[in-house]
DNA sequence: CGCTTGACATAACATTCGTTATATACCAAA
DNA sequence: TTTGGTATATAACGAATGTTATGTCAAGCG
């Protein structure tokens, strides 16, 4: 066997790389010559990894779904309470530091791009499902009103989120917005409290 | 002089059919070629009217906000009392219709698009200032609130609208998701009723 | 009627894109 | 050390795009 890589490895930084332009330059700059580009290569890598481009924006996609649940379980694993654990896990959808700024700005772009490609479309739909039904679960399962109260709590994140997100386009600080819309979920959290 | 058309009816024409190829197509299939097509004529004519497609991009998009501003002046002279006026201000808001979805979906399209033109951004952070100011007005100005409590109303109703339109980007059926978000949001309204 | 001018259509241009084919460099096994 | 296959670079292709230049038609005015 020749070179010896790991493919798992290569695909994920090129995932990154495909990241990074969406987040910089928007969704319209993700060339293969670019994104090769970014991750400090040619067009002849990424096609050995990806058999379309296409299929690197699913990929794309996916890995931005993947890490975010995976912070999701993170800080829902450290929470003590059932209170403490809806706070952390809405808290952590909020685009509050860079990283999570970046996977923002990506999730939008795909949005958008639905709009021309059903499977992007209908990726974002199971990873939506999912999670509603986290938050559903978060929320006491008993409560016949739990179904209505978790759209309002969505719609509320998914609304702060891109309020944040579009204030960060406009080049302007975030911490004072980011702190508004903390508190603005919290209060919405209040009746939550124990 | 030659030829006698209304220039101002004539460059709504090709917004208009911007708007539509936008919503039918994505933000990414908004070339001169196709919009000139879906307007009935060839690039000639768009080239006679806009300077650039960034020129025709950002009009578009001042024309999509200009409609809905013309819609919640509507709605808001038609109001009898102060509650009524928010009530039907912020309903106007969600893409409860076809007119308005494909509003949506235009705004979602330039919201993606500023990440890659300043432009754009500047352009939605103007009309979003606006949008923040009319509801703060409609809440009570005397509540030393108000302000927090405008935040969290907009951000539902950014929230609400984006699910309503993300769960048109994927097919499925409008009615049922229109109405639970209508009711999330008049849940919402309920402090505010007399 | 002729002339001018605005409203388009048409065409050509260089770029850039995704895709595919081909060439090269490199490493493990024999 | 030879060899074979893998990882990557390079190059070429047609298609599509924004822009610009040029041609053409029709309507109003003298």
């Amino acid at each position: 066997m020749p070179k010896t890589v790991d493919p798992a490895q290569r695909r994920a930084d090129f995932i990154a790389a495909g990241w990074n332009v969406i987040a910089e330059q928007g969704f319209s700059a993700v060339t293969l010559r670019r994104v090769a580009a970014e991750a400090g290569c040619t067009t002849g890598a990424l096609t050995h990894y990806f058999s379309d481009r296409h299929a690197l924006l699913v990929e794309t996609l996916r890995a931005a779904h993947r890490a975010a649940g995976g912070r999701m379980r993170t800080v829902a694993a450290q929470a003590k309470t059932d209170y403490q654990r809806l706070h952390a896990v809405l808290l952590e959808a909020l685009p509050l530091d860079e990283e999570r700024l970046r996977e923002w700005k990506v999730w939008l772009a795909f949005w958008s791009a639905a709009m021309s490609e059903a499977s992007l479309a209908r990726e974002n739909a199971r990873r939506y499902a999912e999670w509603r039904s986290v938050v559903c679960e978060l929320l006491d399962p008993q409560s016949a009103s739990a179904s209505e109260e978790a759209e309002l709590l969505l719609a509320l994140v998914d609304g702060l989120g891109l309020q944040i997100t579009r204030h960060a386009l406009e080049g302007k600080k975030l911490a004072r917005m980011q702190a508004d819309c903390t508190a603005t979920l919290e209060r919405a959290l209040k009746p939550y409290q124990p």
